[in-house]
Formats: C-alpha cells, structure tokens, sequence
DNA sequence: GTGGATGAG
DNA sequence: CATTCTCATCCAC
C-alpha cells in the first residue's frame, strides 16, 4: 500500500504461492483472515487485490528502517519478526517525569475502563510512569507516520508480556495502556493458553494433556503437575506467565544472526532443475551478504521432502563450516558444492 | 559444534 | 493441523 496508494481503499491480500498470508483491513472486513487458501479467498471477496510476496525484500528493507527509527529513541529495541518491536523506555519516562512541563493526561485507550480515575491506587508512582508512557508512545507513533507512512499499534505496560497482550485490545492504528489493577481482567479475557506468546500448538497439546486449556486452569493448577510434565525452569515461567508476569528484559537485537533464502520447490523433479533452483538461492544468499559486509561462518542446506501422498515430512538439515578462502575466491557455486561434498550427501529442497 | 523441535510474525 | 518465507532460541547428542 506504501507503494502502491490506490491499493488501500481496496480489499488486499499478499500471495505467496497458494496462500493469502496477510491482507489489509478492508479485506479483513470482507471476511479474509490470515493464511487462507487464494480459492476461498476468492470466493469470498471476488475482486480481492493480489500482490506476491514471495520475495520478502521490500518487507525486510522497511522493517529495518522501522527499526532504526526507533532506535532514535531509545537503544532497547527488540524486534518481533518483521513488523514488531518491543521498547524499553523506562528512561525516556524518567527524563520526562523531571521536566515540570510534563502533564497528566493519558493518550489512546485505557484497558477495562471508560475513564482512569479510580486508579489512583497506587504508592509507586507506576501510574504516572504509564500515563507518560502512554504520551510517549503517541509521539513516536505520530512522528512514525509523518517519516515513514506507517501507522501500527501500541501496547503501554510494564513488561513485554502485557504491552504485547494489551496492544491487540484495539486494532487497527490505535494504542492502549494497562494500569495494574486490570492485569488479571486482560489475561482472562484471553482464555486459551494458546494465546500466551511462548505456548504454541505442541506446548498446549502437551497442557491439554493435563486437562489444561484455559488460563485460569493454568493460574489455578498445581506447579507439580508442571514440573512433571515440563521441568522445573518451563514450569515456573508458564505459571508465572499466566499471571502477567514477565522478568524477561528488553534485549537490543542488532545484526541478524542469519540470512536464509528460501522456496517450496513445487513440482521439482528434474536433477538440471534443482540444481538451478538451488544456484539462484545462492546467487540471492550472496547479494544479501555482500551488503551485510560480514563473511558467513556457516553454510547450512534445509530441506524437507514430499511423499508419494505429496505429504511434507520434518526438516532435514546439513550444515558445515565455510573457510574464509572460499571467499577469497569469490567464486558463487563454490560454496554450495562445498556444502554438499563435505557432507557427502545429495540435498534438494531447501537452503538457509 | 550439529541437527531437530519449537515458536514468533 | 499446516499452508509461506523468514528469523530466533532451546536442547539432546
């Protein structure tokens, strides 16, 4: 939409192979969701706007550049995937708390409320540090469209948890604050354990398994039964969570560990073909490295292959090391047929 | 260090 | 359930 204006009053999806794997707001209300099939996405909303995005590079530029913006800010910036990051502005909030123009006023929504008023429970001063948190984020959230076009949302609390968990309260383009006395409201309100960032599909079949589904079953179970099932570290950290509490800090993400390039290599049966296909992830692999300017310390092949029933099996890997003279060499094809004659082994599919 | 599992958007 | 195309962390070996 930042490239193509027109595109937003219009309902649009983003298309990697088969799938619409996000779409605009204006298709969210014609029914799309999220990882539908392009068919039924069709169906529903025949004049549904596709743009591919397979190729992730526009993504990947502008989710950086949303990230240095923000580390205009502040150096505690934790990204979350291409489109999220955590701030710690306790410091911003200090400065700000100093300067004696600084008001009272909250900016966006209060969770579980119509008005903050009540609230003013609290010795702590913790009221006041959101509500100026709450007036920083407007201001980075103002000055991120003016800049960069781009409007998102905001979560305000004291964790990164809770301000992951309140942020979706109001969607789209809107920002909301937690004061404590509504921690518990917000976390019961989300139901499934599912819905806490850490537990996926396997940790809440695993829960299931202990006849635990919803939150407050997990607040309520007893940490023996956890432990048991989880250890002693997960136990604790998925009781503690269920609460609200999170200890984890904002940690500064910096520098990728990893660049991969992949493809789901769909109807590859020819040998001459493969090799093509796995030669032109290297050539995309090597531009990307040349403009990150560091040298790769590792080479790693992934693939996954398709059964008669055209069924996907796990993830097979191979990696090794890549000496710098490799490099040196500055020959392209080099290094993938080190990888795979180090390894004395025949890889398709996938690469990272 | 290697390779698989898991989880995030 | 994964499905896509990434990136990160944890853990057994």
């Amino acid at each position: 939409m930042l490239r193509n204006p027109e595109l937003r009053t219009k309902p649009l999806g983003i298309q990697q192979k088969n799938i619409v794997v996000t779409c605009n707001y204006v298709a969210r209300e014609r029914g799309i969701s999220k990882l539908s099939y392009i068919k039924d996405a069709e169906k529903k909303c025949p004049d549904i706007v596709l743009v591919n995005g397979e190729d992730l590079t526009h993504y990947r530029e502008m989710s950086y550049k949303i990230t240095n913006f923000l580390l205009k800010y502040t150096p505690k910036v934790e990204r979350l995937g291409f489109d999220e990051n955590f701030l710690d502005v306790s410091d911003m909030v200090r400065t700000r708390l100093n300067d004696p123009s600084t008001k009272e006023e909250v900016k966006g929504h209060i969770y579980g409320q119509g008005q903050k008023d009540d609230a003013d429970s609290c010795t702590c001063g913790c009221h006041a540090r959101l509500t100026v948190g709450t007036q920083i984020a407007a201001d980075i959230r103002s000055a991120l469209q003016e800049e960069l076009g781009i409007s998102c949302c905001a979560g305000i609390a004291w964790n990164k948890l809770l301000s992951k968990l309140v942020a979706g309260t109001h969607k789209p383009n809107q920002q909301t604050v937690l004061f404590p006395e509504h921690t518990f409201e917000l976390m019961l309100s989300l139901e499934a354990v599912r819905a806490i960032p850490g537990i996926g599909h396997s940790t809440a079949k695993r829960l299931a398994s202990l006849g635990i589904q919803t939150i407050s079953q997990l607040q309520e179970v007893d940490q023996s039964v956890l432990t048991g099932e989880f250890g002693n570290s997960m136990a604790q950290t998925m009781k503690l969570l269920s609460c609200g509490s999170d200890q984890s800090p904002v940690v500064t993400t910096g520098q990728a560990q990893s660049i991969s390039d992949e493809d789901s290599f769909r109807k590859c049966q020819d040998v001459e073909d493969v090799k093509n296909r796995i030669g032109g992830l290297l050539d995309n692999l090597l531009k990307r490295l040349e403009e990150d300017g560091r040298l790769p310390g590792i080479i790693r092949l992934t693939l996954r292959k398709l059964d008669k029933e055209g069924q996907w099996s796990k993830r097979e890997s191979r990696q090794c090391r890549v000496p710098s003279h490799v490099f040196a060499l500055g020959n392209n094809k080099t290094i993938a047929w080190y990888c795979v004659l180090s390894n004395n082994k025949t890889i398709q599919m996938k690469m990272k």
